[in-house]
DNA sequence: TGTACATCAGTGAACGCGCGTTCACTGATGTAC
DNA sequence: TGTACATCAGTGAACGCGCGTTCACTGATGTAC
């Protein structure tokens, strides 16, 4: 690096991305709670100790990942839940959105799905956290829609939690086709698609 | 042990069940794939290699521990789905049924919830093949009902894989509910009433 | 622009510790006669 | 019923290994004047 300012900062950056990513490889095959720090330094290239100058721990490196995996997320909520076209384009359309995702990104999405429940407690928060976020994104634009009037809160909340489990479900659903042939994955598309249409209808006939 | 017949192979049981009780317990502060053999067999204050007479390593002994917490879930699950008064009441008492196993066997759900998605392959597998049966039970019994006339085998299967994850959904939020203060207890399972009603009303307008 | 000093990301040696696994063993339980 | 032998659940010592953490360090980058 020459004397360009914040070159020192741009190399801690790249250093600290390094670890995440490696760390993101690891994690594919093994949980937080076992996952070391000398794995990890090792896997990027440097020495053990220098891991100390960007996270506490791996819990505290957890809790960059889950930033990292669930904060590029939002806008494809927004898209998701957002109404245009009929009901089931809208549904084979978020369904495919899904797949896309789980395809592009696999460790982020096998990441959230197993420290969600996964052995290490702050992690576990800042998973909740987000996904507490996503549901009142999710709420928020469900309140906009049309179908929604008369809806009391407590019953768009519901639907709304009821979306992002089915998201998460879905995703975990995906990733488990991944090396899967073709076929499995159209068929798991297709049951991702029923559940959301049976969702959609429950929501269409809720005040009944 | 005195002379009776099979006092060697009870023993060898009981040992083996202090080893997958102690597992469990270990195992509500950190996932399987960081569980140290030796760390079970001083809880149970055996010698580390008296393991090895029991299990082959700790994903054999979590495999083992899929089969205690999900084997005496079939008779609660046709319980919960069979059809026996009004959908509201059939739903509350469901809800009631769940929270009552969670209350009774938190270690077991939690256990599950986490190895679902963990970093331990077989044991992964075993939930997941448990889980499928668990479907195909629920498929059945949906079979039957009146409700289910005209469905087909296809619609079936992606309704009882919708109640399955959705039990296991609400089983994990109770769990996060089991040391909070009561009244987030009964929110939960308002909640979760909700959410079951409107896939109850899904179901109902499907074939409309 | 040049110089002197401060900062701080990454180093490398060292530590004590708990791990999984091996091995030959012991002694209570089980079996054959 | 008694005796001699086989089985096998649990032992305890020993091993090599990788772990997380500490520490004083180095040398490139940054800053003040």
């Amino acid at each position: 690096m020459s004397h360009t300012p914040g070159a020192r900062q741009a190399q801690k950056l790249k250093t600290r991305q390094a670890l995440l990513d490696a760390a993101l490889v690891l994690l594919e095959e093994q949980s937080l709670s076992s996952l070391g720090l000398r794995e990890v330094t090792r896997a990027v290239g440097v020495a053990p100790t220098a891991f100390y100058r960007h996270f506490r721990s791996t819990a505290d490196l957890g809790v960059a990942l889950v930033e990292e995996a669930l904060g590029s997320l939002h806008p494809m909520i927004r898209t998701t839940v957002s109404p245009a076209g009929d009901s089931d384009e809208r549904i084979a359309r978020a369904v495919e959105l899904i797949a896309g995702h789980v395809a592009a990104h696999p460790a982020h999405v096998r990441f959230v799905a197993r420290e969600r429940h996964g052995g290490v407690q702050p992690v576990r928060e800042a998973i909740r956290e987000e996904l507490a976020r996503f549901a009142e994104e999710v709420r928020a634009e469900l309140a906009k829609d049309a179908e929604s009037a008369g809806w009391s809160d407590a019953d768009l909340r519901m639907l709304a939690g009821l979306y992002v489990d089915q998201m998460l479900i879905t995703a975990s659903l995906f990733l488990e086709t991944l090396d899967a042939p073709e076929e499995e994955r159209r068929l798991a598309a297709r049951t991702a698609e029923r559940q959301l249409r049976l969702i959609s209808v429950g929501r269409r006939h809720w005040l009944d």
